[in-house]
DNA sequence: AAGATGCAGGGAAGCGCTTACCAGAGGGCG
DNA sequence: CGCCCTCTGGTAAGCGCTTCCCTGCATCTT
């Protein structure tokens, strides 16, 4: 069957128009949501002339006539990473609860790629962009990026920033330093004694909040740890499997505790453990954080700190709505949650 | 500080065209990609006053001047389901490779949702729509959403299915009903005799294949197994638990061998045997679909059935961008992976 | 009863861009 | 040297829509 067959460009409003014998501007009244009232008669008409021709309206058309988008920007670092799909499931949701559209970009975890998809979504003038960061401490990137979101803010866009704060746009930020502060006291307090960080890239805000969080809680505890080391590696499974294996591979006394900065990482040291012979938990206790949901049934049940990720997304979108007029920082609380691979703490 | 204080409206073209002292047909000639040549000088200064005044293509405009987008849709079930997010990785990586911009919809398993996201979608003239389904076996659903994709398609769009064959249009197949069949014979040959599918909703067609072909499997094999049934419950890790929970209640000898139709509802299951005291593997061997790869380090290492979801997606855009005139199904063949939880296979 | 007021429809301008078409310049050719 | 072709810049007509503004009519006011 060949496709093109019956092939008839969309229906546009003023076919609509014509079928139901107005003018355009009442049929566009009637339609499209304006504050002008229409006479019940035509407003039928129109409406069923609309069902007829199956018209749908142009979006493209609207934004420009009305010289503003119902779009959304989403820059997410990995989809396929948990932590961001459920971020970004957030943000969806939110969206098109308020009757937007969400467009969405991936750039790999590579700042260079973020700071490029920020210029490529301004082309579609977006109303917002929400930036889902894997923000890096990195001085010229940063700059670029900044003075990127600031002109998109100069005509009129909105920023919102999950993830990291301290740049000048509204932010949503996870109470990484806290949540692994919490985190690091209880086990410090449970005997842990020998903890080493899997810290992730050490340029990575993320990672560098969560360590010295944990760092700093070990030492309120009254238990620095001075052993307390931080091995960094890729933020991925794959780096926290490697990095256990440069920990094991070292000479010295084996830690008694390994924290991941992340679940997935976590998950990645516990496989090595057992690559090595040795049983997460029992031999070296592990904790990660995120409380990703598919991971939640590993086992040994992974201890870890929960993030209202979803909520974040959400929280991000209201933000973008309710646009302040200076920009406002939302923390979200971490929560620490305690399963069986930390044995000492239950 | 206050935002808005140096709000200023996006520069236009025109406003590049003024500063460069050109007319606006050679700017957009220069700027935005065109046949017509446009002498050197020319062509410098707009880039220079393009490069000054931080022109944007508004890509709205564009749309509608050009009569046709640059936007592929994309809708999938639930994207923090890492099944629906890998396959949504490569859409979002091939698109933008395409310089395409994706965006997004999430249907929440809901099919009627889903109808009212291709309309939704349709607004905005996309070039093409990706469907990842969840699709269902009901006829009225799906000619109401047949009709909306082949209202699309008339109108000059291009539509790709992601997983579910059998509908007029491009699709990308997963080889449900082979891998499932491939894992039950080896699973049937290594002694399995009590084995049960859990086997998700009864109306979803993927996991309506996944069963049958784990049961054609194993009838092929030659070793029906007497005893094999399918208990149905929710797609998602919850509805393994339960559905494992009730198989567990019930009276007579217990399974040797529980497959789920996806890795999450496996290790939903294999939890729940795990609340009874039963270690899974060595009680009851469990096995999975899709090769999640977040879950691949779980404990047991789970046997499962592994599809190339991230080239699923690669692929449905390839077809979206390479539009052949009669709608072509490509097949993604599966792939045992055979891990600890099946031991016998081992 | 006559002017004032309110109301809803329609005409048309305009959003930012592309592109068909025109016009003028330059070059090649017999 | 005139003709025609080619080449490139500019003009202006759209694309599908919104919305300002005008108009005619019904209603109100005194």
């Amino acid at each position: 069957m060949a496709r093109e067959d019956t092939r008839r460009p969309p229906a546009t409003l003023h076919d609509v128009a014509r079928e139901a014998g107005v003018s355009l501007a009442t049929a566009s009244r009637t339609l499209n949501g304006s504050t002008r009232k229409v006479n019940d008669e035509y407003r039928a008409r129109v409406l069923t002339a609309a069902e007829a021709l199956g018209y749908v309206p142009n979006l493209q058309a609207q934004a420009v006539a009305r010289g503003r988008t119902t779009t959304v920007g989403i820059i997410v670092a990995d989809i396929t990473d948990p932590y961001f799909s459920q971020i970004a499931g957030g943000i969806i949701t939110a969206t098109d609860a308020e009757g937007l559209v969400a467009t969405i970009g991936v750039s790999g975890r590579d700042p260079e790629r973020e700071v490029r998809l920020v210029s490529a979504l301004r082309a579609q003038r977006p109303s917002g962009i929400v930036l889902v960061g894997s923000r890096v401490a990195d001085a010229e990137l940063t700059s670029r990026l900044t003075s990127q979101l600031r002109d998109f803010e100069a005509e009129g866009g909105h920023v919102v920033l999950v993830s990291q704060a301290g740049l000048p746009f509204d932010t949503i930020a996870f109470d990484n330093i806290e949540g692994a502060g919490a985190l690091a006291r209880r086990l410090a307090d449970a005997g842990y004694r020998r903890a080493v960080v899997l810290a992730g890239p050490e340029e990575l805000l993320t990672s560098r909040e969560r360590t010295q969080g944990f760092i700093e809680g070990y030492a309120a505890a009254g238990h620095p740890s001075p052993s307390l080391e931080a091995v960094h590696s890729a933020f991925t499974r794959d780096g926290g499997y490697e990095a256990m294996g440069r920990l094991l591979d070292q000479d010295g006394e084996r830690p008694d505790l390994v924290f991941a900065v992340n679940d997935v990482m976590a998950v990645g040291a516990m496989a090595r453990l057992r690559d090595a012979g040795l049983e997460p938990g029992r031999d070296v206790a592990v904790a990660g954080f995120d409380d990703i949901e598919t991971l939640r049934d590993v086992s040994p049940g992974l201890t870890t700190v929960r993030l209202p990720l979803e909520q974040g997304g959400t929280t991000a979108v209201e933000l973008l709505v309710r646009r302040a007029a200076a920009p406002s920082l939302v923390r979200l609380p971490a929560e620490v949650v305690v399963r069986a691979s930390t044995p000492a703490l239950r």
